[in-house]
DNA sequence: TTGAAAGCGGTACCAG
DNA sequence: CTGGTACCGCTTTCAA
């Protein structure tokens, strides 16, 4: 391994010089630093991470929580993260919580003199206790704003108000809201966007559901029972499940009913082609968070404290206006 | 924070002594040991992490490489990883490469020094370069097979052979296979475990497709135009438009067509009831990937070099007997 | 069994 | 602008 002081040796100068050569190459004379640079770059010298963690106190690890990895949603999140951590210098521990409070408070303990701060989809823990990690170690929370610490969230009420304005002006009357996961912070938030944004409409909050194929195929009964001309879920795995259901029983959207998804899994290579749905920037999310997280974890100024990320509504062919109103 | 000095004088002995009685309890004597672990436990110590590598050359990090993360099937895989990750008391550093050899070296040389060793997911790295890696740093490779580095490999191409035997036993004589991605080291086995496995029975192979369900959609009209009485997808979103695509065109499985699909997605919440798939122990993988590497990483005996997991063909009411011999 | 002391590889303050 | 030096917190000889 080539250390510093090989360096040193090499370019005829003290460790001291190198190192600033390397990390302040502002308060070093033209002459050395490229002195210095040179023979770091014959050498083949690199940082050793430890040693430099315990010189600085920082390590060069951020830490990364999501509830779940099989939520096809939380792919483009992380590798959003991922790409932000790279670009800022830094490495990723991907932590998965299963949405548990009490392996969210592990992550927390575990890690906390491990990396240089937290970037985390954390339901579960209380808010007090994200304040009190948000007092010790830089936190930003995704798709949840708690007071005191930076957020980066997801506007789907919003999108959710851009389906039921664009439902309801097709005509529909009744809406079933396929909901989940229970306990999420944004799922009422998502329900009630969605009622205020169909005045005349009437929306039935069915679920909860988990954010499955099989729980998609089963809601359809629900709906249909409780009369709704249109459907919209919160999951795409959801509504691919809805719309095998329909087929299969030989009713099409939006003819029979009409169908709309809350979010997009194109990324997931679930992407149906004609269903009206939300595009939802999760890698953005992912991405900004991570900026955010590197931001307050270098003595640099940080951005705004909370992030609201607008989502697109995709309209596609799978809504339309109700039976009764067809031509 | 808490020290180990800190600890020490709190018990009334020197750091070494704290050191040991954490590290080495045997090279204590009962009475300082039980004296330094309350203090300890008192004081809520807990190394840093950062000086414990310094000084011993070990981070306690272990890296974990995957292609992507939108494909479900490596989701079971990191949890996997990471709960032995957990259990080694090691954090778990997730690196998406998607597939990229560049990425893939990139991954090596970023983390060498900061990671105590690899269990990575790499189709894309030539073997040479695998060889190279395993000579720094322990190393274990999924789902491949590098002369000199230990590996977990599932067995699908078992599992393959498991299908066709079931379907050319049910009197299929010509099936489609659903191949992908391209250049998957695993893929040709699969293909050539099939042909093996169903030697009275043409085995078509269409593709490579994406593991995406749109493919699947679209692959639906090459299997009828080859005339094939049977299916068989190599992932569960493509088997699921292959559905969806039957569905739509009144066709039912098994009656019109058999359908097979070489995983189980049921972990990703996209589980069909009745389809025959193979159960595929990925979450098994991920797990035993790293604590295979956690013993490489440490200075104690390493198990086996190769495992190879059996796969579990789970025959269900989508495969029968082809049309033309139906009743 | 225990303590003292020498690093591990860098960083940063203090002189010069 | 540069070199010397004192740590950062822990592990590990080496002696006692």
């Amino acid at each position: 391994m080539v250390r510093l002081e090989d360096v040193a040796r090499a370019a005829g100068v003290s460790a001291s010089t190198v190192s600033r050569a390397l990390a302040r190459p502002d308060m070093i004379s033209e002459a050395t630093r490229s002195r210095v640079l040179e023979a770091a770059e014959r050498l083949g010298y690199r940082h050793h991470p430890a040693a430099r963690a315990l010189a600085t106190g920082r390590t060069g690890l951020l830490a990364f929580g999501v509830p779940s990895l099989a939520n096809p949603y939380h792919a483009p999140l992380i590798a959003g993260a991922q790409q932000a951590a790279e670009e800022a210098g830094c490495e990723l521990v991907v932590v998965v919580t299963d949405g548990s409070p009490d392996r969210e408070a592990a992550l927390f303990a575990r890690l906390a003199d491990r990396v240089d701060g937290f970037a985390a989809l954390i339901p579960g823990s209380p808010a007090a206790r994200l304040a009190e990690v948000a007092a010790g170690l830089p936190l930003v929370t995704l798709d949840r704003r708690v007071r005191g610490v930076p957020s980066i969230v997801i506007d789907t009420p919003g999108g959710m108000a851009a389906l039921g304005a664009h439902l309801a002006g097709l005509g529909h009357r009744r809406v079933a809201y396929l909901g989940g996961p229970a306990g999420s912070w944004l799922d009422p938030r998502r329900l009630a966007a969605l009622r205020e944004a169909a005045p005349g409409c009437e929306v039935r909050a069915l679920g909860p559901y988990l954010p499955e194929y099989q729980a998609g195929i089963g809601a359809l009964d629900e709906v249909l029972a409780a009369g709704c001309t249109a459907v919209v879920a919160y999951s795409s795995t959801l509504t691919l499940g809805v719309l095998y259901a329909m087929t299969a029983r030989g009713l099409s959207a939006p003819a029979d009913l009409s169908l709309a998804s809350a979010d997009d899994l194109s990324a997931a290579g679930l992407a149906v082609p004609d269903v009206t749905a939300l595009r939802v920037p999760s890698r953005a999310a992912g991405r900004l968070a991570v900026e955010r997280l590197a931001d307050l974890a270098a003595p640099r100024p940080a951005g705004p404290a909370h992030t609201l990320l607008p989502v697109e509504m995709i309209v596609r062919s799978s809504s339309g206006p109700p039976p009764d109103r067809a031509p």
